[in-house]
DNA sequence: ATCCTAACTTGGACTTTGTCCAAGTCAATA
DNA sequence: TATTGACTTGGACAAAGTCCAAGTTAGGAT
């Protein structure tokens, strides 16, 4: 995530204290932080950060391809720095816990020509949903 | 749908006009609305309809299986009345247009006992993304 | 080292989507 | 047709996100 810097500013982008924070607080593979948590944790660091900030530096990445949206329900969305390695997730119906998954074989394979009606189809995104093992025992 | 209204009456609901026109509006297969838009439409026929009793009645639907929500962007969820059927959903990045599809295989053995982190795995949504027919010409 | 300025940030107003509640209405049973 | 608990209503409230005018600043130019 480091070299998320580098990228940035070879992009020409100005590197400024409230995004560097922000690229911090997502650094980590396995994070799925809604925009407010973002925001939460990057206050702790400086505190002056605004939500605006925030909400713009998070859509500038998601532009970018360097960082992911995930809608897994109807609620905030989720931003995903595991933008480099293509994989599905798996969401806990109890508690909302998020997991990386890795299905095997191409989603986009299962979709016969004459289901896409047309479409020009890039993408497929699966949400699997359960219970994680601790929601499983208290029913 | 006229079975739904069956249905529901067998389930000891009181068959109001507001719920009657909500199940007319949400007749139809490959309907996917919002919540406003259920509204709109409910408002035509039944001008004093309150968005408050859309809101209860989709809520309630959902809960006995008969509609199930959609949330394939990160904006209002959309209501579908087509849950006797499996299916996925093919979603326009240009328009937003919706089709329903049946992609084939179960998407749920897709997923590796290694890859399940002690989940119980009940349901897996498969969003497929691309540009409907219309939206592929002007880029 | 200092200046300059387009790019960036900020707080707050505003919008969209949805929930909640107290008060009023009515469908269904008797 | 009387009764009553289920249902509906409008409006207040909340969560998530967008937008903007005014202020600040990173980084190139001097
Ligand atoms: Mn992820
Ligand atoms: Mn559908
Ligand atoms: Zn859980
Ligand atoms: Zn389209």
């Amino acid at each position: 995530m480091s070299d998320l810097l580098e990228r940035l500013r070879g992009r020409g982008w100005r590197l400024t204290s409230q995004r560097r924070v922000v690229a911090e607080v997502l650094d980590g593979d396995h994070v799925h932080l809604t925009a407010d948590e973002v925001h939460a944790r990057a206050v702790a660091r400086l505190p002056e950060i605004s939500r605006a900030t925030v909400y713009n530096t998070l859509g500038e990445l998601v532009g970018l391809g360097e960082v992911l949206e995930v809608a897994t329900d109807g609620r905030a969305k989720r931003y995903d720095p595991n933008a480099h390695r293509a994989h599905q997730h798996l969401v806990c119906s109890g508690c909302g816990a998020i997991r990386d998954v890795h299905p095997h074989g191409d989603p986009l394979a299962a979709l016969p020509a004459d289901e896409r009606f047309g479409f020009t189809v890039t993408a497929a995104e699966i949400t699997y949903r359960g219970l994680c093992p601790d929601c499983t025992g208290q029913a």
